[in-house]
DNA sequence: TATAATACCTAGTAACTTAGTAGGTAATTA
DNA sequence: TAATTACCTACTAAGTTACTAGGTATTATA
């Protein structure tokens, strides 16, 4: 599991698709233009989402993208896994007296919380988002707390 | 928040400290055989937990490492945020037009789920993995369901 | 039928990040 | 005094990110 803004773009840009659903398939022209990345990269994470079938594209004039599933049958899990290359997650390639010398237990632990992650991302849908009367409130919400947030979000201060 | 093998490697090193915190400090020398990684980087990884206080060195022989405070007060987040430099969030820097324009919006939503993350990974401290007893419970437990577990984190499959 | 709008594809590249090497100095123990 | 460790700086190879440039395939519409 792994998050960096690749993983963000293309979470933004589901959101993107889920908030416009009604409004007929959505060009990456305009999710280009909403969310300053260059078309060419979309390109290149949409390839990714329509090989995991998170999308469907559709040509012509009026074409773009629409949500492959319903917005709560696809989780944040499903979007970063299927545009991120997955971490290597053990050193000890397992080398079973690695496991035995109980040195590689740190590496179970990780596995443990890699795994409560996963768990955790793939239990929050586009739905949970974007379900219409509620999208306002979310905004809201997160208004108020907006400042919290930037302050938490800060490296951390140094001695 | 952002979540690469840098951060992996920054939480298995403060479990490996955590783990043998009643042995006294805990080399970079050792760490660096158990989890394979250069001295020289986990130097430099250090440098900036130290900087954050979650760590604090001891020099000469016998020296290394300890905890900088106990571990059911270092959070999974804290950690992350030391080593990881935090991911610019919005492209709209702050134009209104954009928020009026609604389109902003996702931008909100990602903010909202940033904050969900962290909250979860800070609720996560190394306490909760490495309280003796317990270490070989999670340790089995994670056999159980290493299988399905390492299925869960391959890449997606592709039509 | 012609044109424009879109998805969809390949190749190349500049900037950045990761992870490492090399070569030190400072503090401390034995 | 010697060995062991933290702690520091500079440099670098490899990988990733995000972009530019150039295409082809499909489809709605004028």
């Amino acid at each position: 599991m792994k998050l960096s803004t690749k993983g963000r773009y293309a979470v933004t840009a589901m959101m993107d698709l889920a908030v416009n659903d009604r409004d007929g398939p959505v060009t990456l022209s305009d999710i280009s233009g909403w969310q300053g990345i260059s078309l060419s990269y979309l390109e290149q994470l949409f390839s990714k989402l329509r090989k995991a079938r998170l999308v469907e594209g559709v040509r012509g004039p009026g074409g773009g993208y629409r949500l492959g599933k319903p917005a709560d049958k696809i989780s944040i899990a499903q979007i970063i896994l299927a545009v991120d290359e997955s971490i290597d997650s053990t050193q000890c390639k397992g080398s079973e007296d690695c496991l035995a010398g109980d040195r590689c237990m740190t590496h179970k632990l990780w596995e443990d919380l890699s795994f409560r992650l996963y768990e955790f991302l793939n239990g929050i849908t586009l739905a949970d988002f974007i379900k219409r009367p509620e999208v306002r409130r979310i905004s809201v919400q997160q208004n108020s707390t907006s400042s919290q947030i930037s302050r938490m979000f800060q490296p951390v201060a140094h001695a």
